[in-house]
DNA sequence: CGTTGGATTGGCT
DNA sequence: GCCAATCCAACGC
């Protein structure tokens, strides 16, 4: 059994267990010139089929049908009109659930993530699910593309996996409904996360455990 | 068929 | 901190 193999095993086996697995993998975009661009996920979060504040919560659609299609693959959706969020497919075929990815450290192609973000910051040139897209390159074409064909030119590289030295837990970010659970999960050591520091609302919700 | 609002971001007060 | 940008699926009538 391949190292792919056994990392879609995972993906088909828990969302939750996925997401932190995820932390630490390389994500890799090969772009129209060859030109390779690449990062290190840093930030994830689990969208389960039974939580309210996920796609697939009232079932397949038209823009959510991905999430219930095979794990490993990509599921990306367009967002307040302007921005892509890329996510990989999880749970077995036929159940709606995924990880959306939050931020990448930027490795290789650094130039023509700059040329594509208008920016110059290597520390802002991911660190959001909108930014990596524009980043790479990625938008909804990319919908449904196996994550891990190492022959897709959008992949993950799990012979690169690079495990982060601590996992931190949060509540997700940006969602309406109140939350309970911590869903998002990050690179605690690292500089290129969405948010410096944890969001307020997961420290009200430690306190109120008390 | 019209309305609503969203797993975000960047620019401005 | 506030808010517009800009698409479109889901929902209500």
């Amino acid at each position: 059994m391949s190292i792919s193999d056994r990392l879609r095993t995972t993906f088909e086996t828990s969302t939750v267990l996925a997401a932190r697995q995820i932390v630490g993998q390389l994500l890799v975009r090969i772009d129209e010139d060859g030109c390779r661009r690449s990062g290190r996920i840093v930030e994830t979060e689990a969208y389960t089929q039974s939580d309210p504040s996920s796609h697939s919560y009232r079932g397949p659609g038209e823009r959510n049908a991905q999430m219930f299609g095979t794990p490993g693959t990509a599921y990306v959706y367009l967002i307040y009109g302007v921005h892509h969020c890329l996510n990989i497919t999880t749970a077995p075929a036929g159940t709606g659930e995924a990880v959306l990815i939050r931020a990448l450290e930027p490795l290789d192609g650094l130039h023509a993530m700059m040329q594509a973000r208008s920016v110059t910051d290597i520390e802002a040139l991911c660190n959001g699910p909108g930014k990596l897209c524009q980043a790479l390159g990625i938008d909804r074409t990319f919908n449904g593309t196996d994550l891990l064909d190492s022959k897709s030119p959008l992949r993950i590289e799990p012979e690169r996996y690079h495990p982060p030295q601590r996992i931190d837990s949060t509540l997700r970010i940006g969602l309406s409904i109140p939350q309970r659970e911590h869903l998002r999960f990050v690179d605690g050591k690292s500089r290129f996360l969405s948010r410096k520091r944890v969001p307020e609302s997961a420290v009200t919700q430690v306190d109120r455990r008390r």
